[in-house]
DNA sequence: CTGCCTGCAAACGATTTGCACCAGC
DNA sequence: GCTGGTGCAAATCGTTTGCAGGCAG
């Protein structure tokens, strides 16, 4: 787990840098710390989780800046935007296609990955004008920790 | 189309007074009105949107009691509240098992059925911990108006 | 009389924006 | 010197809340 963690983080790392390269965009320190950040967390960040993390490594970072970095990182395909329908947007460091087991009751995030999932139809192109080219499962349910407390559990996942 | 959507209407208001007969809840004009725009609309509106229907038929009514009235219906699973990537919140008056396409660039949802998509395994609850109920295929992509104009479309879905 | 639904205005929290400063080219 | 990234503070936007009036049971 760690192992796959730490391989997702100097992936992540080496492709922004590419793709930073191609297109002549800065690398600077708070880029790379937002990114580092995002990659290691394996639960599904908001912009302020992020936040209070890098701070830690950069004591003096912004909000606005880390909510630019996402911002760009999204851009670059190196995150996605998710928004339960709680409060605040939530980032995801991985790219590669997986599913979402959302809690209606926290809002927590968990990942779920299931090979019988990912490689389901696309609608076609021609009767939905669409061109799509990703997707993702939501699974909307009650997480283990909601069901054992009775009720109101606060919103605060870990 | 329209029998359909008729039928959906009419189907969700009994439903609702049932539901509000059953647990002493009162039906007012403003609920009725507010669940009836909700089911007529085909798109996926938005509270703003939702009360710009609604006032075409009580003038007077606030944006504070759309909130409040699109809650309830959320609790007694009249409606769904899904927050795609974009700003506003959105509201979905079908809760039958059904997809959705989602334009990335102007947050359109557009929803998608297909019956190879309605039986999928859920996840174990033994594994996850999760009990689930429902879920939803999200496709990623973008809308054929937002592929016809060029870039920086206006991001207000008709 | 009592409860709770509603409307208004203010509060709130997440996100964005305007502007000045600063570092790197 | 110019470009673009950053930090700060203010603005914005969607949503929630506190409170008073009003209608219904």
């Amino acid at each position: 787990m760690a192992r796959a963690e730490d391989d997702r983080l100097h992936e992540g790392i080496l492709r922004f840098e590419q793709i930073c390269r191609e297109r002549g965009i800065p690398v600077t320190v708070q880029r790379r710390v937002v990114l580092e950040e995002l990659l290691e967390s394996s639960t599904h960040p908001t912009a302020d989780q992020i936040q209070r993390g890098v701070q830690r490594r950069i004591p003096g970072i912004s909000q606005t800046t880390v909510y630019r970095v996402l911002e760009l990182l999204v851009e670059l395909d190196l995150a996605r935007k998710t928004c339960s329908p709680g409060t605040a947007c939530r980032y995801d460091g991985r790219t590669v296609r997986h599913h979402h087991l959302v809690c209606l009751s926290c809002d927590r995030i968990v990942d779920h990955d299931d090979p019988a999932l990912n490689d389901l139809p696309f609608p076609d192109r021609g009767s939905t004008g669409f061109e799509l080219r990703e997707y993702s499962v939501q699974f909307l349910g009650t997480c283990p920790d909601c069901l054992n407390a009775p009720k109101d559990t606060e919103k605060i996942p870990p």
